[in-house]
RNA sequence: GCCGACGUAGCUCAACUCGGCAGAGCAACCGACUUGUAAUCGGUAGGUUACGGGUUCAAGUCCCGUCGUCGGCUCCA
């Protein structure tokens, strides 16, 4: 078994030096919370909430429906369930609301919520619920699927014939519900809950159906935890990495290039240089081999692949030459690893073969998708492709989470979730290669690799790629995001569509299976999540200038020159700063650009070949020897440690 | 892709509900100052108000379209 390090129970903890705020997702907060016996309820997939809360912020989204059916008779009220923070209401309208409905609307919720009227639930038979219900063809549907069995309006499973039809009546508002909801609106707060915002939502969140219009609130016990969150809201915004990585001069988007195609500018280059480096270290000892391979090719090689029936719709379109050859704008490397894995026969004795490249991915996101550095159409993928025997599969693929615990603890990530994502029994032949066996036996494999090596995961059904389960690791960013960084899949498919082979003891020729990875995920996704992770303020070893040499006078911009060249001679990357500004002012922009190191120098210094060292924190260091400061500096590079 | 909001100088924002000469701070540039740990002073320049149409005597402002960004729906690295 594989030695691992850190669990994915670590609690959170701010990282130690830096202007750490603490967002986390409010489910995490309330699994603490969950302990000091305060009853929870179960929502979504896999959150809970306390249920006084839940109750509160369901009984609030009743109450909006009967505000907005007060101003619009013609609405049609759908599903207003709960969520993190709050609570949501969807309805069938001829027009979107506008941010002034919003106020109105906001205006007369706080009046019903002032009326302390009571919340009254009464059972009803099939007939009388679509009696009640007659003019509104969503809440029939929802009807039908709680008589037949089916889903629930929350998406729920729910057992034929099981379900109690229920309806909820406040003031003059009945809405069909489970509930459970507060008793009178006495219990909420008027000032402890807003309107947010407004936006479409198709009905059960499929775009075939009808678009709705969603009205969005926040809602707390308290008027204090609204204002709290509101605030955390605005740290949030402040630590984004589209606000900081312009202002850091990290990337940019220009419209002329297109949405989604990220520059990155000499601040950005240096981050993805120190990255690739870390990787290239790690995957050479890991025993990984760099190829490259071009960012286009044939039509052929994605049909080969079973790539183009599948994924298409998220490749950029063809582009077709003289000769009416279709050439694709590649969405992944893996093709073309296989035809470096094909060139020459393999023996059992060359694998595992280990294939790794930074390769620069195309993917055809839809417009909607794109988000700052987050989601774009061109990435590159810290990826590399693994082919083994079955026999090796458990230790390569352990061998792997592994290489993924080693850089969370590089980063100071510490709160993440494994998820193994399986096929699904109605995918099969559509979503997923058709082969229901090799699915369960490959699933088998992946989870018996975790189990022996007690790393905690949960099960997703219907999240795997077409060719094999995968595990996905699920980070949480500084503020709060939640996203997917790295993924590890298992391809029992696509080795033998490219007739991938290997030679066994027995003179045989055998398919090899194939494992995925991208441990950092992408360059774009993980500098977005780096840039908030830290604030901006990246450990030395990542900061794109490390040091800035600040001299006091005219007279000191030579020597400050020589030390910076000394700097960068040995490997330590220096600028001086010799505008005409006052030190204070250079010390602020340094601070600005969240630089570690601020290195001052005066007469004293010059004199005694030396340096006065502030570090980002404000830490006065005082003077010391220039030699002083280039060890201390080169520690912290070396061992990549996260304080200055 | 769909629904909505937004787009003014490199950045942050003005120019009002009701159309009437497009402005400020920071940054940049020039000059003076030569400073000891988060903003020295003075000056100069910088805009076809995202782009294209329309209404009007007159459009940053009203209308239409396009592009882009953001918030959602959905999916994922």
């Amino acid at each position: 078994m594989l030695k691992l390090g850190g669990t994915a129970s670590t609690p959170p903890r701010p990282n130690a030096g830096q202007e750490a705020i603490c967002l986390l997702p409010e489910g995490a907060r309330m699994q603490s919370q969950a302990l000091q016996d305060e009853p929870m309820i179960a929502y979504g997939k896999g959150k809970q909430m306390p249920l006084s809360l839940y109750k509160k912020r369901h009984s609030l989204a009743h109450i909006l429906a009967q505000a907005v059916l007060e101003f619009f008779p013609d609405a049609k009220p759908t599903i207003g369930p709960p969520v993190e923070s709050g609570f949501y209401y969807d309805f069938a309208v001829p027009r979107p609301f506008t941010p002034e409905d919003l106020q109105r609307i906001e205006a007369r919720m706080r009046e019903i919520v002032k009326k302390h009227v009571d919340f009254v639930r009464r059972e009803v038979s099939e007939e009388e619920a679509r009696a009640l219900f007659k003019d509104n063809p969503f809440k029939l549907e929802l009807i039908d699927g709680l008589v037949r069995g089916g889903t629930d309006e929350y998406g729920e499973k729910t057992d034929a014939g099981a379900a109690v039809l229920s309806v909820y009546t406040q003031d003059t508002f009945t809405d069909l519900c489970r509930g459970p909801h507060v008793e009178n609106t006495r219990e909420i707060h008027p000032d402890a809950f807003c309107l947010s915002q407004s936006s479409g939502a198709y009905w059960r969140g499929d775009e075939r159906n009808p678009m709705l219009q969603r009205i969005y609130g926040l809602a707390f016990d308290t008027p204090e935890e609204l204002q709290r969150y509101l605030h955390l809201q605005e740290e949030a915004r402040r630590r984004d990495h589209r606000k900081l990585g312009a202002e850091l001069e990290i990337f940019l988007f220009d419209e002329e290039i297109g949405p989604g195609l990220p520059l990155w500018q000499p601040n950005g280059g240096v981050i993805i240089e120190q990255l690739e480096a870390l990787a290239k270290r790690v995957e050479e000892e890991a025993g990984y081999e760099r190829v490259r391979t071009p960012h286009v090719t044939k039509e052929s090689l994605f049909l080969r692949s079973g790539h183009l029936p599948y994924y298409a719709d998220s490749m950029y379109p063809p582009m077709t030459l003289e000769d009416g050859e279709r050439y694709y704008l590649k969405p992944m490397n893996c093709p073309f690893h296989h035809k470096i894995y094909a060139a020459k026969p393999r023996s059992y004795r060359d694998l595992p073969i280990r294939l790794a490249e930074y390769g620069t991915c195309y993917r055809y996101e839809q417009s909607g998708e794109l988000f700052g550095l987050m989601r774009v159409r061109s990435m590159q993928m810290n990826d590399a492709h693994i082919y083994c025997t079955e026999e090796q599969f458990e230790q390569e693929f352990l061998g792997v989470v592994n290489l993924y615990l080693r850089y969370f603890a590089i980063f100071g990530i510490e709160k993440y979730v494994m998820r193994l994502s399986l096929h699904s029994e109605e995918g099969l032949g559509k979503k997923y290669v058709d082969n229901r066996e090799l699915w369960l036996k490959t699933e088998d494999m992946v989870r018996n690799a975790m189990r022996h090596a007690g790393v905690p995961f949960y099960e997703a059904e219907n999240e795997a790629a077409f060719y094999g389960p995968k595990i996905d690791v699920q980070i949480y960013s500084a503020i709060g995001r939640e996203f997917t960084l790295a993924t590890n899949q298992v391809d029992f498919a696509v080795p033998a569509r490219f007739n991938l082979t290997y030679v066994d003891r027995d003179g045989r020729e055998k398919t090899p299976l194939c494992i995925h990875r991208a441990p950092l995920g992408t360059h774009e996704r993980f500098i977005g999540f780096l840039i908030e992770h830290f604030a901006g303020a990246f450990p030395v070893w990542l900061a794109p200038v490390q040091a800035v040499l600040i001299p006091i006078a005219d007279r000191h911009v030579e020597y400050c020159q020589r030390v910076a060249a000394d700097l960068r001679h040995q490997g330590i990357r220096a600028r001086v700063d010799d505008g005409t500004e006052r030190m204070q002012n250079k010390i602020r922009k340094a601070q600005m650009m969240k630089i570690p190191y601020m290195l001052v120098v005066g007469d004293k210094e010059q004199q005694t070949s030396a340096v006065a060292v502030r570090l980002r924190t404000g830490e006065d260091l005082k003077a010391m020897p220039v030699e002083a400061f280039v060890a201390r500096a080169k520690e912290k590079i070396q061992t990549y440690a996260l304080d200055l």
